[in-house]
DNA sequence: ATGAAAGCGCTAACAT
DNA sequence: ATGTTAGCGCTTTCAT
């Protein structure tokens, strides 16, 4: 027999709206009586029945927020579409989202977001901005006024998130190097682009090649580690720059960057097919370059499954009680190939 | 405004109870009543409530069967565990499962379970067992008694059953072809190693991974098929004998068969490292030969998803009368390699 | 501080 | 053939 709430009124000798206060936290009981409660809880091994809940929230739904870039920056597109699948699952769950669309290049956008869903009254909240003091004390606000929040894509280290959940950067970086001494020779050179290595995100992925390409005893040479800064220009000059003066690269390691700017050079100098490429994530730019058999590789950490599994856990949270069982969540690494598409 | 069963009654002028009976087929509606409330049904596209229908069925839940083979099919693993995610996630949602385990070789079980499934008075069957006439006509007969099956990791063609859900065999052996290319050098000599080539299954992968090596203009050449009949020693013999004649094979796909055995002909011709492996799923061999780096490559599709959908497909029908959107669901191919671990 | 009762949308048993 | 009603387990409002 499944434990109701009537159960443990019954066996407190209470009303079920006592119990249903002491379940939710809602003032208005006698310490006594609510340990007392709490413990039969525990004893009986209570668990809510969501259904109920849900069906009882209709009318009032439990709202949880969430807060990420807009439609037009692509690279959440998939993000995006496994928050759908679970909304989709939500639906009639008695849950309700709340939408802010903010810059995530922007923190005090972020974290006015964070503030203003609390005003208002959410129960939880979904964030993924760049990390950043603002935003850290955002979040630590609202897990103060009890409003848990989990970040997904990008951390905010050393906040009172309740989880994270994204990509484990550092194996992007190793399962790249094991890739790159598949399909070269040994002895080979290969440079590395990334952004700006003062950011972890960005560096995490090159020390993770790094150390892939020591620990797996290949012989490969890292003849440089290009900082393109996301932009097109500076990324092109510097590639096209150690082309020029090292004819003998024949792997580059797009860890983070411009594509685009990547395959330009690699054409300008007439290496098609010759430079192996490994990228990473899905872009537009990235899968064209595949087609296009330019690009032999690209690593991908199941960005639908984070946009799900990040709202999954919320409302697991929220409406059941459960607590997430880690702190970080990675999601699966996948390699594509051309023929992968 | 979200519509209920009450207001399609109120617009129907008749009571909750008959609207009821419409939208579950249930008998003792006159049909002119019947195709009128039905009207109105679309008109007001009225879709039910899933916590509501949930609570109610609390009591006497609905049944969904689900055949398989046992759990000493370590093949099976993934899947099953796709299988509890998403019961964990209906597990509140007056869902109950019924599991019937038999031999995925034995048609004659599996035909039995669907048809004692059917008589106990399931709701929908989630089915994976060989292709049989025999099962064919389990099928049929249940899609006949109103039990929708989803097929799931093999297929029953040309059944009643409602959608299939499992990998893309074909896709796989192109995608194994992709990695081939990419790793050995022009002209490079390989083997195919398969079950039985009688079998749709085996065959697809093979005709995948030769159509690969074509359409990507690669030079490699196909030396052998090997068929191994899913044995230890067919497989070890003939691997053997074509590797003594042919010492310049540089790789072997494993399309379908033994590994332990593919890897023991390597060891005994002392070629680890220098022939490429190309395996498909992730079986306990194939993973210890991976971390013994022997396995350069191993090609997945999804298992867990596999269970999962399969599995929610089957409650969203039966439950929210969705019908599948396709009737091939493929999960993805997905490439692992030692470093993925 | 606590109890009683209505209601969330749907099902099913019982009436008519 | 159709209507009425009592739940399903939880929340919430209104009494006490």
């Amino acid at each position: 027999m499944t434990v109701t709430i009537r159960e443990i009124a019954k066996h407190a000798g209470v009303s079920r709206g006592t119990v249903d206060r002491v379940l939710n936290d809602r003032p208005g009981v006698k310490p006594e009586v609510r340990d007392r409660i709490l413990e039969i809880v525990n004893e009986l091994n209570y668990v809510p029945n969501i259904a109920a809940k849900a069906l009882a929230y209709q009318k009032k739904p439990v709202t949880l927020g969430i807060v990420m870039p807009p439609k037009e920056i692509v690279f959440f597109e998939l993000i995006r579409s496994g928050i759908s699948s679970a909304s989709e699952e939500l639906k009639d769950l008695g849950v309700r989202l709340e939408y802010r669309y903010v810059d995530n290049k922007r923190p005090e956008e972020g974290a006015a977001a964070i503030r203003e869903l609390v005003e208002i009254g959410v129960s939880g909240i979904m964030f993924s901005v760049m990390d950043d003091e603002l935003i850290r004390e955002s979040i630590n606000y609202a897990a103060q006024k009890n409003v848990p929040v989990v970040t997904f894509n990008s951390d905010v280290e050393d906040s009172k998130r309740v989880c994270f959940v994204g990509q484990d950067l550092h194996k992007s970086g190793v399962v790249a190097a094991g890739l790159m001494n598949r399909v070269l020779p040994a002895e080979a050179k290969v440079v590395i682009l990334t952004g700006n290595l003062k950011f972890h995100a960005h560096r995490a992925r090159v020390e993770g090649f790094k150390q892939g390409l020591k620990s797996s005893g290949g012989s490969l040479q890292v003849e440089r580690v290009i900082e393109g800064f996301d932009r097109y220009e500076d990324t092109y000059a510097q590639l096209n720059q150690t082309l020029s003066e090292h004819a003998d690269i024949s792997g580059i390691y797009m860890a983070t960057g411009d594509t685009d700017a990547c395959l330009e050079v690699i054409k300008l100098h007439r290496k098609e097919g010759k430079i192996r490429v490994v990228c990473n994530d899905m872009l537009p730019s990235v899968e064209q370059g595949m087609r296009d058999r330019m690009i032999d590789f690209t690593i991908v950490q199941n960005p639908e499954r984070q946009g799900y599994l990040s709202l999954r856990l919320l409302f697991d949270l929220v409406f059941a009680g459960k607590q997430p069982e880690m702190e970080h969540y990675f999601t699966e690494t996948h390699i594509y190939i051309p023929e992968s598409l």
